[in-house]
DNA sequence: AAACGTAATTATGAATTCATAATTCAGTCA
DNA sequence: TGACTGAATTATGAATTCATAATTACGTTT
């Protein structure tokens, strides 16, 4: 029997990391916004000290920027970021197709048909929400199957990053037939257990979603400016 | 006339973050050592709070471990670790090979040309020290001439954590051989902007070199283990 | 009324203080 | 002697305080 396992009591400042950077994620907090210090700490209940220190994390992945003396605010997703982010993350799914071939084992193999499966029965019913549900589960799987902590830690940094664009609306039904296909040709690269191919399926398959996602935003603008 | 920059000020938790990452990178802290939150205080002239948030960012970047009261620790390079490391770093440099080839200027061309024929000097003078410099520049220019903020960024932080183990002593006659004519072949490629086969090439040379690496600390601890 | 200058207010970075958890060190008993 | 107990000490996480930079509010001048 193991007895140093001790309480999981995340300290305070890690906790707040997590909350912030689902707040900056998840919206709560728009781009460009200033942190409100203040309102947060009460709404938290902390005090100053923790809420900073998960700031000055936040500013080094990226989510906050800070300025000397004025202040967090929250980073604003420039294009010019996500065609940087967008290639980086490519080749992390590459090498993480790579891995997972030759490291998933049975059980996460069915977990992936399950989830591929549910992905596959969420397009026929145009069902968008389950669609990307279960769609992340598919990468997400994969790139845990990899078996490596530090490409896992980096893909989801940068996963992150870019999730703060919203991208469910961008969805074509061109585009979207074609990533089903896509899919399903990983799928049966996975099974063969073809590392390159995989690898090379999952980088195309992520250019092609940025280049459709980029088209999108340049549509979108072109809008607004029209407008 | 730009009168918005602004005085190069950096508050006092960045300048900690570099100066306590040199630390622990150039090994003036080593590995599994309790990180000495006073002395460093009064070494830095500091008090502990910008400290102990730089040391929330060295936590995040990984190069410390803050265990619950009991503060932080310099993280530990195990095999594992490294093991994981390379691949990553490896599919950076080619994402970074490929950028490049399209993305560098004249100007950077000539001073990668430069720094390759400085290398080549320290390799017929058996200089290792000069050698490493410019093998490093070499690269350097690489990842920068892909002018992508991004990738920069992460190949920055995993190279620093890969550096921290000492490999100069590690080069063997042959392997310095081979690493030169990788380099040969390299610069080939980038001369007929061919950013595919370049890609592919560093990704190749990181791979051989990480092997390498690898291969020389299990000759080490085979040493230890003997002894 | 608009633009400028100055005082009041607020927000921020950093030092200090405080409560508590961890560690060290005596002293006790087997 | 050596393992255990518990008080003393130290270190740590977080709250609070403090000095100063930035922002706002307000008068003044034209």
């Amino acid at each position: 029997m193991n007895l140093t396992q001790t309480i999981k009591r995340p300290t305070l400042h890690e906790e707040l990391v997590e909350r912030l950077r689902n707040l900056v994620v998840e919206d709560g907090l728009k781009p460009g916004e200033k942190v409100p210090e203040k309102e947060l700490c009460e709404s938290f209940g902390v005090s100053r000290t923790p809420l900073r220190e998960a700031l000055k994390v936040l500013a080094s992945e990226g989510f906050v920027v800070l300025q000397a003396n004025r202040g967090a605010r929250v980073a604003e997703v420039t294009r010019q970021e996500l065609e940087n982010t967008f290639p980086v993350i490519a080749v992390l799914e590459q090498l993480a197709g790579e891995l997972a071939c030759q490291n998933l084992d049975a059980d996460e193999l069915a977990w992936i048909e399950k989830r591929h499966s549910a992905m596959l029965r969420a397009y026929q019913a145009r069902d968008r929400t389950s669609y990307f549900q279960a769609n992340q589960d598919v990468h997400q799987a994969l790139i845990r199957g990899a078996k490596n902590d530090i490409l896992e830690g980096h893909h989801k940094l940068l996963a992150a990053r870019v999730r703060r664009v919203r991208f469910m609306a961008n969805l074509s039904d061109e585009r979207w037939a074609q990533a089903i296909d896509e899919h399903e040709n990983m799928m049966n690269r996975l099974r063969a257990r073809d590392s390159g191919g995989l690898g090379q399926l999952m980088k195309l398959h992520m250019m092609n979603k940025f280049a459709a996602h980029i088209q999108a935003l340049d549509a979108q603008s072109g809008d607004t400016a029209a407008t």
